[in-house]
RNA sequence: GGUCCCAUCGUCUAGCGGUUUAGGACGCCGGCCUCUCACGCCGGUAACAGGGGUUCGAAUCCCCUUGGGAUCACCA
């Protein structure tokens, strides 16, 4: 049995978008599974809409998607010699002929058959003229006019085209570069390509390259086409549906192995499980399972898996992936087992980084600054002694375990006669600043002794000055 | 418009002729837990697009209708 060869080939003509990004994991999670190899190619012959950019674009999404090649890439610009090659041979075994209908004819003809409600095709002019190589002149495959074209598509069973349907499609242009369906064809071919796996907006190409494909006397890959990912109207996903590239995503907090849950979740399923590691993803995913319909692409969803990949990652696992958020907001983390503390208090209570470095802010600020509502609520002269008793506790205490702290709070509670709840708010404000946290014994941990009595103390003094 | 594809809760889906009062997840709504917010746990809401067949029996097979999507370049 030959090893499963498949491939991701984008045009760079913009960033890479999750639509792109799902045809990509496609590949490299079928080529994982059976052990194959993937391989990427930039499909940038349109020189106009390509730019180095969108490659760079391509490149980082990949990258921090975890998505590796094992060749590649390769860029069809180079590649013009062998699509040249191919073209000639098309034109000497009689697959293909050279044709000098200027575009305007071909326009015209197409607006009359419009107009006659006709299919919009070639009508061969120079089909049999034997014409060679001139300036202007295109070459067009020579395609059966009668018969069928079948698809046996993977994903979508089979599909029939009547070749009636089907014309002398331009192979090459004036300019000697090759369209996209030769180049396709071409490069599938020599790169060794046995395994195609595309969104299905390419099904209708599909029987044409077929054609080019029998006129090379070349075998035919398996076809997988994969439906599309649609924004929440139904419509293609497009940028009117918020964020749709996979870098939006990253800067938004996502985790690779989240998005990467998601996108393949979307369209493919393994029973009712949900949650997959990148590891179950390659030993899970069959092609075979991929369904027939489009699906809408839900943020949402996302989020809430976002949630469950940050619960599931080790603390040490995720704090370099928390710094870069931290340092957006001027925090910067020196102690790595301070970082994996602070994590191991705020994961199950982020849905993405973002909130996570937000969360996390108390810990990193030397100075704290008091919410004007929560201090008005919560620090008031009532709540003065019940502090000044813990800071005594505290201060007395060698280790911060939470089974100790919790016993000098009983004891504050007992001396004062509060609540946990009357106490517990209070310090909350003093030592994050607002309302909400973490459990409080686990901040006071945290924090640590130190930091943790000055804060008390600078809401002591805060409490003072405003009742004073 | 032609051609092609698709059709289970709002969304992602399980289901592959009987085990189904159609299951799970997200969302939403209750409740429990509780030092805040979350997490977690428990419960609820909600679907086989419509119509014909085939069959003892259909969400599952066939046909039609409807709805959605894709595509009709010297763009990829």
């Amino acid at each position: 049995m030959t090893s499963i060869r498949t491939r991701f080939a984008p045009s760079p003509s913009g960033y890479l978008h999750v639509g792109g990004a799902r045809t990509a994991l496609f590949n490299w999670l079928y080529a994982r599974h059976s052990g194959g190899s993937f391989i990427l190619r930039i499909e940038d012959t349109d020189k106009a809409r390509s730019t180095e950019e969108s490659i760079r674009a391509i490149f980082e999404a990949l990258d921090w998607l975890g998505i590796d090649w094992d060749e590649g890439p390769f860029y069809q610009s180079r590649r013009m010699e062998i699509y040249r090659e191919h073209i000639e041979r098309l034109v000497r075994s009689g697959h293909a002929y050279y044709c000098t209908c200027s575009p305007e004819k071909i326009q015209q003809m197409r607006e009359r058959a419009m107009a006659t409600g006709a299919k919009p095709r070639y009508d061969g002019t120079c089909r049999e003229k034997g014409l060679g190589p001139q300036p202007g002149a295109v070459v067009r495959f020579k395609a059966p006019y009668t018969g069928t074209t079948v698809l046996e598509d993977v994903v979508k069973g089979n599909i029939v085209f009547q070749n009636s349907e089907l014309d002398d499609f331009v192979i090459c242009r004036s300019d000697g570069t090759p369209t996209y369906n030769l180049a396709v064809v071409v490069d599938d071919l020599t790169m060794e390509i046995n395994t195609v796996i595309r969104g299905d907006d390419h099904v209708m190409n599909t029987p044409k390259q077929i054609q080019l494909y029998k006129a090379l006397q070349a075998p035919l890959p398996v076809f997988a086409h994969v439906p599309m990912v649609l924004g929440n109207d139904r419509s293609r996903l497009s940028k009117r549906h918020g964020a749709t590239s996979v870098t939006a995503y990253r800067e938004m907090g996502i985790l690779a192995d989240a998005l990467i849950n998601y996108l393949a979740r979307l369209g493919w399923s393994h029973g009712d499980q949900e949650f997959f590691t990148r590891q179950e993803l390659i030993a899970k995913f069959d092609i075979k399972a991929v369904g027939k319909s489009a699906g809408i692409f839900d943020p949402v969803k996302l989020q809430a898996l976002n949630a469950d990949h940050i619960k599931a990652c080790e603390p040490s696992q995720l704090a370099p992936q928390l710094v870069p958020f931290l340092a957006r907001l001027g925090l910067e983390a020196r102690d790595d087992q301070y970082l994996a503390k602070v994590i191991s208090t705020l994961n199950t209570r982020s849905k993405t980084l973002v909130e996570m470095a937000e969360g996390a802010r108390f810990y990193f600020l030397e100075e704290i600054t008091f919410d004007e509502k929560a201090a008005g609520k919560f620090l008031k002269p009532a709540v003065a002694p019940a502090l000044e008793s813990l800071i005594q506790k505290l201060e007395q205490l060698e280790e911060f375990s939470e089974k100790a702290l919790e016993s000098a709070f009983i004891q504050v509670m007992e001396e004062t006669g509060l609540k946990l709840g009357k106490i517990a708010q209070p310090v909350r404000v003093a030592l994050t600043g607002t309302s909400v946290s973490p459990g409080i014994f686990e901040i006071i941990e945290v924090l640590g002794k130190s930091r943790v009595i000055r804060r008390l103390k600078k809401a002591l003094e805060f409490i003072r000055s405003r009742s004073g």
